[in-house]
RNA sequence: UCCGACAUAGCUCAGUGGUAGAGCAGCCGGCUGUUAACCGGCUGGUCGCAGGUUCGAGUCCUGCUGUCGGAGCCA
């Protein structure tokens, strides 16, 4: 006989089939049991009558461990009272009998499920969080091939600050002095553009901030896009289309996940393009009203995101920042010298920003002058100002933080959750 | 780096200067439809570490360590 997977189950009805995997609960009732069991693809109960299966049987299920690893045989057959299916269990070969397991089933404090983040992936939350994060990985990829995107990589390791503001890992790199880690791997696409006209990369970036927040994490998955002869509003426009996309998607494929996590899916069902825009200036006037003591030239703060999307149900861009708080890349407003092109995108429900971007700077001279306003080491960023030189062309960019997008998505507070294995300030293992 | 809170059983927590407690997990028993099942019993403690105040400190004070939350920075 065949195994199936749990998902494929409802195929069965009536009939024997196998399924493999966990018990990740079990509750007895005098001669009839019940084994909750999961495979990786969903959950099922199976149901043990002690007078329909042998008695050494009866004995294992009785003795059976929380996440024992088993094979078990039944006829599929649906829940006398709910709508869920279930297995009439008439044979169970155990394949490994699990100690005592350290997670319980009553709550447990962040330190200790962190140390035991390898197990706590198996819980119901984190496997829907892992399978609604794959979901998003794969809807950027399939709207961005759909859109003229090719994904490009670029190096994790790097000769020198991105961005030249935030604090990078470092490291000996043999006989050439100092290497980083990747903080943005942004330059380099913007290389890859003039080849392949629109590109984007997805991977591991690396910030070694001290950073002590619940969107911050020292080691995170950036996606950056790039495009060549896209300016600012049609740049806004791929962005907002992208993330209805990703929404869609989810709503679409993970309708079992985000209810194990309780996820209200009215604000997602709101998430189609085109999303709410504001200038900074409007920001910080709105802001004022609120209450907000942000000054003229200041950065949102995380309070204020919150506070500016409270009466609204899309996300929104916040463009048009004083340029000075922003990165030396960023083109200026030929409106207001003043003013970058750039946007960040805030998404609703207090989860904050999700997306940075930009139109970028494409005049030799402009660039350069910036990067030594910037007090950035010129001859670094050589390669970069060559593509100033060479058939230069307006474009722009963004990226968004995976983790942030997958926290949004399912409700989650905190960012740690969301990606399998944290990395944090105080925090390399396991 | 700064501000605030917390640290008691394997886990989550209560304990208001006077004998160290509960729920869960584990072990034993009961229950034929359970849903974090339930019911009865048993086991389980260097009260983070160091010092101080007191007749007496888990409780009050000081320092240290760790954790959590927030700020700044940003995805």
């Amino acid at each position: 006989m065949k195994p199936t997977f749990i998902s494929e189950i409802a195929h069965h009805l009536d009939k024997r089939t196998i399924v493999r995997g966990w018990v990740y609960n079990k509750r007895f009732s005098g001669k009839i049991g019940f084994l909750q069991i999961r495979d990786g693809t969903g959950f099922i109960q199976g149901v043990v009558v002690q007078k329909d299966i042998p008695e050494a049987m009866w004995e294992l299920a009785n003795k059976i461990t929380l996440e024992s690893s088993a094979i078990i045989e039944g006829t599929v057959t649906k829940h006398p009272r709910n709508d869920v299916y279930e297995l009439q269990v008439s044979n169970i070969k155990l394949v490994q009998m699990a100690e005592e397991y350290p997670i319980g089933k009553k709550e447990h404090g962040p330190d200790f499920l962190l140390d035991n983040r390898h197990l706590w992936l198996r819980s119901s939350k984190q496997w829907a969080i892992q399978r609604i994060r794959n979901t998003i990985i794969n809807a950027t990829y399939e709207h961005l091939n759909s859109t003229g995107f090719i994904k490009i990589d670029s190096p994790i390791l790097t000769p020198a600050a991105c961005e030249g503001t935030t604090t990078l890992f470092e490291l000996e790199y043999f006989d050439l002095g100092k290497a980083y880690l990747s903080q943005s791997g942004q330059l380099y696409i913007e290389a890859a553009i003039m080849s392949h006209g629109r590109v984007f990369d997805f991977g591991p970036v690396f910030r070694a901030e001290k950073s002590k927040t619940r969107r911050h994490l020292t080691e995170f998955w950036m996606m950056d896009a790039e495009a060549a002869f896209v300016e600012h509003d049609e740049n806004l426009k791929i962005q907002e289309n992208l993330v209805s996309f990703i929404v869609e998607s989810v709503l679409k494929k993970n309708q079992a996940e985000l209810k194990i996590l309780e996820r209200d899916i009215k604000p997602l069902e709101k998430i189609k393009a085109p999303f709410y825009r504001m200038t900074h200036a409007e920001a910080v006037a709105k802001l004022h009203k609120l209450g907000s003591d942000i000054k003229e030239d200041d950065d949102l703060g995380g309070d204020d995101e919150t506070l500016i999307m409270q009466d609204l149900d899309k996300p929104l861009f916040v463009e048009k920042y004083p340029a000075k708080v922003k990165a030396f890349y960023m083109k200026r407003d030929p409106a207001n010298p003043e003013l970058a092109l750039c946007a960040d995108l805030l998404a609703p429900e207090g989860f904050g920003e999700i997306i940075g971007g930009s139109q970028r700077e494409d005049d030799y001279n402009v660039l350069l002058n910036r990067i030594k306003e910037h007090n950035l080491p010129v001859k670094a960023f050589d390669w970069y100002l060559d593509l100033r030189k060479y058939g230069s062309v307006p474009h722009s960019g963004f990226g968004y933080g995976l983790e942030r997008l997958t926290g949004w998505i399912c409700g989650t507070p905190h960012i740690r959750e969301t990606i399998p294995f944290p990395r944090l300030i105080n925090r390399l293992y396991p």
